[in-house]
DNA sequence: TCTGGGGTCCTAGGACCC
DNA sequence: TCTGGGGTCCTAGGACCC
């Protein structure tokens, strides 16, 4: 059996929002740097040897490295680090499917007569973030997208890992049940109290009796994952199936107006994203967390897709008014809305045209062209004139 | 240890339809 | 009158990821 060549690169940023403030600020390089201070969004590798992790609380944090420098999140920058970094990625590789704004699975399969083997074209790959973009970046390369994950958190920071063919098993089997994905604290417990700790083990078991204690499809995958089946391909053009924007409102009781306030503040933007993405929804979300942290939700699918900004906030209204009893009982310290059921923008285009030589202004609105093609359209601008396709909209968005 | 903001996928029950 | 099997959709909760 010829066995191919490991040709999947797995390309993840180290502490990607930390190394932005680094890059930029000369005085946080080499000082322990903490993004965020609620929670830790990102730690430096200075601040990570002092056990700072990622989704700690801030408080905690500054115990356990108090030289920290902590430093508020600039979301814009770090947008642009990425944009520039998977600009670098699409130039390298054929196919590139970004799991975040700081990793990406890169396909290199079949380019080895054009550029290189994968290993050179990884080793490429961090060259040019490093001198482009200014950024440390890890690359694993295997034959699978879960190994070639695997293979990066490994050789993390600013590493370069390829697992051979025909080498996997040996490479994985002795790493920590924790590497599989899909394997959080939750199952990790389980699997632990069944005597498996090592991946090896996880291998040794029958699928049917994962199967049985985590359900079917987290047990098949487990499984296959343990013995390194992993079909995926590398597929770009993923569409986002929910959009969602939520606000943690601290520990002191919140007033019915200050919620509602929020809620309107969050279907607004969530409302700009909608369209700025030419999508509409037709489900509505209301998260709510509790003072003792449990969480619920309450949902509502409505019967025509839209994005209109009335119609969400309304909806995410009823919801939060039949709630009431659960919120005044357990407190609030979250909400958010989550917009799901995605689908494509209905675009409406109206050309209308005009007799020779003449020009007129219309009188139409919005509600005009809701009223006539539906609440799920999406109109973009209204077209005029002889040559419809030249003319400029009339209408914004 | 105290908890942000953005997502994905799976499970399970109930309604409804054929 | 009582009953089966299969499918889809909706709702709610939960685990997990970065």
């Amino acid at each position: 059996m010829s066995q191919p060549e490991p040709g999947i690169l797995h390309a993840d940023l180290d502490a990607f929002y930390a190394s932005v403030e680094q890059r930029d600020d000369p005085r946080l390089r080499g000082r322990p740097v903490i993004v965020g201070a609620g929670v830790v969004l990102a730690a430096s590798y200075e601040a990570k040897a002092c056990g700072v992790r990622t989704a700690m609380g801030g408080a905690h944090a500054r115990r356990l490295c108090p030289r920290a420098v902590v430093v508020p999140p600039r979301m814009a920058e770090y947008a642009n680090a990425s944009k520039a970094v998977f600009r670098i990625f699409e130039r390298t590789a054929p196919v590139v499917e970004g799991l975040s704004i700081d990793e990406a699975f890169l396909d290199v399969r079949r380019l080895g007569r054009i550029t290189g083997a994968p290993f050179d074209i990884a080793l490429r790959l961090r060259e040019e973030v490093r001198a482009e973009v200014r950024l440390p970046i890890t690359v694993g390369v295997a034959r699978t997208k879960f190994l070639a994950k695997v293979a990066s958190a490994v050789a993390k920071p600013d590493g370069l890992l390829v697992v051979p063919a025909g080498g996997e098993l040996d490479f994985l089997h002795p790493l920590p049940v924790e590497r599989l994905w899909g394997v959080g604290h939750v199952t990790a417990r389980k699997l632990h109290a069944a005597g498996l700790s090592t991946v090896g083990d996880v291998a040794r078991v029958p699928e049917a009796a994962l199967v049985a204690q985590l359900g079917p499809a987290a047990g098949r995958r487990l499984h296959a994952l343990a013995h390194n089946r992993d079909p995926r391909r590398v597929t770009s053009g993923h569409r986002r199936r929910s959009i969602g924007s939520q606000r943690a409102l601290g520990r002191s009781p919140a007033a019915w107006t200050d919620l509602d306030a929020h809620l309107v503040a969050i279907a607004d933007r969530l409302a700009r994203r909608l369209r700025a993405a030419d999508r509409v929804c037709r489900t509505v979300v209301l998260r709510l967390r509790f003072a003792d942290y449990s969480r619920a939700t309450r949902s509502h699918t409505l019967a025509e897709a839209t994005v209109e900004t009335r119609e969400i906030l309304g909806t995410a209204r009823r919801l939060l008014g039949a709630s009431r009893a659960m919120v005044d009982a357990r407190g609030i310290t979250l909400i958010g809305v989550a917009l799901g059921n995605l689908s494509d923008g209905a675009c409406v285009q109206l050309s209308l045209p005009l007799e020779r030589d003449r020009s007129r202004s219309l009188d139409v609105t919005l509600d005009d062209i809701r009223d006539r093609f539906g609440s799920g359209a999406v109109v973009r601008g209204v077209l005029v004139g002889r040559d419809p396709g030249l003319s400029p909209p009339l209408l914004p968005d």
